[in-house]
DNA sequence: ATGAGTATATATCATATAGATATATAATGC
DNA sequence: GCATTATATATCTATATGATATATACTCAT
C-alpha cells in the first residue's frame, strides 16, 4: 500500500470553500488551520496541477496589473463528491513532531535551568496562542458564508484554544516537578 | 539556511541514553515517544550512519544465532557535547498533522452524522492512549537508572496525559455543538 | 529619497521523512 | 502445519519541508 497524499485531500477541501489560487490556500492554512494542519508551497503547486489533471478541480488565469496572474482553481461536482467520499472515511493517525517535547525528554543531559527556560519559551508560544485564536474567532464571525462551516471552523479553534490551555497548564506542572527534584537532589 | 536534521539529533539522544541498535531506537520511540516524536526505519539507518561518519557515535556488531547481526551504537563524549548543546537551543516549531481535526473543519460538506462518528472515532484512540500512558507509567518506573532521567520521562508522560484529556473534553464538547446546531437548523 | 522590509504570486530544488517492502531466522499460537 | 509476530538491517518510492528564484508594488523609517 503506497502512502495516501493526505495533503490532495486536503488542499481539494480547501478549494471547495470558495475559489481560491495557491497563494490562497497557503494564507488561509496559516491563519487558521496551522495548530493542526500545514502545507509547504513545495507541495501545493504540483498538487494543484494534479488534482486539476484528475478533473476534481479546474483553473481560470485572471490578470492582475504589476502582480503576477493569479491562477484561481474551482471545485468540480467530480471533485466534490471525491471529497465528502474522503471525509467520512476514518481519519490516519495524527503526525507529530515537537521539539520541545523531545528536548524535555533528553533533560537529564542538560542542567535543570536549561529545562526550565526551555519550558518557560514553551509556554509564552501557547500564551501568544491564546490570543492569536480570540482574535482570529472575532475575525470568523465575518469570514463565512455558510452558518455551518462557520459552525465547524468554531469547533476547530475551540480545539486549539483548549490543546494551548492544556499545555500550558503542563508547563506549570513540570517546572514545579523539576524544582522539586532539583531540591531534592540538593539535600541528598 | 537548509533544513535543520532534527532526526539527527532525537537519534543522538537516544544513543545517549545507553548503547543501542537502530531497531531498539525504533522500539523505544513506537512505545515512549510517539505522542510527540517519531522516527522511520527510511531515516533511521541512514542517519545512524552519518552519525557515525561524524564521529558522533561508534558502533560494534554483535554476533547472535538464528538472527541477524545487531550493530550497537554507543554515543561518544563530542556526540555528547553536540548533543547538551542542541538541547540548550530555543525548540523549533511543532509539526503537526491531525487528518481528523482537517475532517472537522470541512465537515460541513458531510451530514452532521458522519462528523459526530469522526469524533467519537476520535475520542476513543483518545481513551485508549489514556490506557497507554497508565500501562507505561508503571513500566517506566523499572527501566530507568537514573532517577533524573525517570523524572524526566515521567514529565512527557504526564504531558501525553493532561493532552489526551483535553481533546477527549473537546470532542465532548464538539458532539454537543453540532448537535445543537442540527435542531436549529431543523426547527427553521 | 532611498533602502529595507513586506505583500502579492508562482515555481522549483535539495533535503528530509514516511511508509512499504525485501531479506532471513526463530518463536509463538491456533 | 500455517499464519503471525519478533528480531534485525537495508533500501525504494512517494510525500513533505524549507529555502530560494523571479518580478512588481507598496509602506515605513532613516
Amino acid at each position: 500500500m503506497k502512502p495516501t497524499n493526505t495533503s490532495k485531500y486536503a488542499i481539494l477541501g480547501l478549494v471547495g470553500i470558495e475559489p481560491m489560487s495557491g497563494y490562497d490556500i497557503k494564507k488561509l492554512v496559516d491563519l487558521a488551520l496551522s495548530h493542526f494542519w500545514n502545507v509547504s508551497y513545495g507541495r501545493l503547486y504540483p498538487t494543484l496541477k494534479e488534482l486539476e489533471s484528475e478533473g476534481l478541480i479546474v483553473s481560470r488565469t485572471e490578470k492582475q496589473r504589476g502582480k503576477p496572474d493569479r491562477i484561481v482553481y474551482s471545485i468540480t461536482d467530480e471533485g466534490r463528491s471525491v471529497l465528502a467520499e474522503w471525509l467520512q472515511e476514518p481519519a490516519g493517525r495524527p503526525r507529530v513532531r515537537n521539539e520541545a517535547l523531545l528536548k524535555i525528554f533528553l533533560g537529564y543531559n542538560v542542567p535543570a535551568e536549561a529545562n526550565i527556560a526551555q519550558l518557560e519559551a514553551h509556554r509564552r508560544v501557547n500564551e501568544k496562542l491564546l490570543d492569536k485564536y480570540a482574535q482570529y474567532k472575532n475575525m470568523a464571525e465575518e469570514g463565512w458564508t455558510d452558518p455551518l462551516q462557520y459552525t465547524y471552523s468554531l469547533l476547530t479553534i475551540r480545539n486549539g484554544e483548549i490543546m494551548a490551555e492544556a499545555r500550558i497548564k503542563w508547563c506549570g506542572e513540570a517546572i514545579a516537578a523539576i524544582r522539586a527534584a532539583q531540591k531534592q537532589t540538593e539535600e541528598k
